[in-house]
DNA sequence: AAATCGGGGCC
DNA sequence: GGCCCAGATTT
């Protein structure tokens, strides 16, 4: 009797898993932390992010307690920052609903905010043995592949169809669980990786559906690609006597929400009307500097540079608009990854 | 169902 | 330059 679907995993995983990743503990809060954080994010990226991030917020009462400014500082430069703001709210949550105790059914840990179906699951199944199943990047990659399904899994019928497949696909055990979990994990990660799989060293390969038909590098179903928009925006970087950089803060939705970042005008003409309305201060433009090219998924964006100082005040002064920071002030500060290449150039 | 959210690693 | 990554939320 050939092993089972999931006893092949956990064996496998046993002498070729990864054990010493520092989030593989059975405390709810670093499980759930690290969970988050490698929502899209690379393992190697989440390392250092983690570990300080930890340090500054060894639990889920100090994680609560903490102003959201502080929780957006730690995360800058890892992106999809509303990640960082639902951290923080669904700790507080967990606070005020739970005493500061995490729940262990799935269906209660998805209704916390940044937390979906198998965010839910995985730290449900690594910090509580719950049965029950994880559809990750990773796992949608395996099954499409083991299982031979085609279609973009980012399709309803498709997605309907791997977790249905993946809930009859789990151990019997629950007590396997949490080596269950991880062992998908690692496996996509490491043998049935996007490019280029190590069939050769994969624990499925004898049923594997792909690998009989050759189809490795056909599954998953790509996404289908569209052109991406171009845009642009003029940056200002205006400068007080003393050398600080004006930042405002960004609204709280939307690209870099509740960031600092400077000051934006479509096009350099409006400079001098734009710091003059918003913050009350005359200002004298220099020649723009090069431009910068951030690329995000759904658009390209070509932000031009524009240095300018401080010659005068308005009227009206609106300082309050925004806040002056040093150099060494606005890198400790929460800022897009564009913001801290400009502060890198001078 | 499609769009919105970033940034880094990798080929 | 394109694709991928331990997705969730909004529209």
């Amino acid at each position: 009797m050939t092993p089972s679907f999931a006893e092949r995993l956990i064996a496998w995983h046993a002498s070729h898993g990864r054990h010493d990743l520092p989030w593989q503990v059975s405390d709810p809060y670093r499980v759930w932390l690290s969970e988050i954080m490698l929502q899209q994010t690379q393992v190697t990226t989440v390392l250092s992010y983690y570990a300080r991030f930890l340090e500054r917020f060894p639990d889920v009462a100090a994680l609560a307690a903490a102003p959201q400014d502080d929780v957006l500082a730690l995360w800058s430069g890892l992106g999809y920052y509303s990640r960082a703001r639902n951290l923080h709210a669904a700790a507080r949550m967990v606070m005020e609903r739970f005493g500061g105790t995490f729940p262990r059914d799935p269906a209660a840990l998805a209704e916390l905010p940044g937390i979906g179906r198998s965010t839910a699951a995985a730290v449900a199944a690594f910090s509580f043995a719950v049965r029950t199943p994880i559809l990750d990047g990773n796992v949608k990659r395996v099954l499409t592949r083991w299982a031979g399904i085609d279609g973009f899994p980012g399709e309803r019928a498709v997605e309907q169809r791997l977790w249905r497949l993946a809930a009859e696909l789990l151990p019997a055990d629950a007590a396997a669980m949490p080596a269950y979990t991880q062992a998908q994990m690692d496996l996509g990660a490491t043998v049935c990786t996007p490019r280029k799989p190590a069939c050769m060293a994969c624990p499925l390969a004898d049923d594997c559906a792909a690998r009989r038909e050759g189809r490795q590098h056909e599954l998953p179903t790509p996404k289908p690609k569209k052109t991406v928009p171009e845009r642009s925006t003029v940056m200002l970087l205006i400068a007080d006597d003393a050398g600080r950089l004006l930042l405002e803060q960004r609204p709280p939705t939307g690209i870099w929400g509740g960031l600092w970042s400077l000051p934006e005008v479509p096009t350099t003409l409006e400079a001098e009307a734009a710091a003059r309305t918003r913050f009350g201060l005359e200002i004298d433009p220099g020649a723009a500097g090069a431009e910068l090219v951030h690329v995000f998924t759904h658009f390209r964006l070509t932000i031009t540079p524009l240095p300018a100082r401080v010659s005068g005040h308005a009227p009206v002064l609106r300082e309050s608009a925004g806040r002056w920071f040093s150099r060494a002030e606005a890198l400790a500060a929460g800022i897009p990854t564009p913001l801290r290449k400009l502060l890198a150039r001078a």
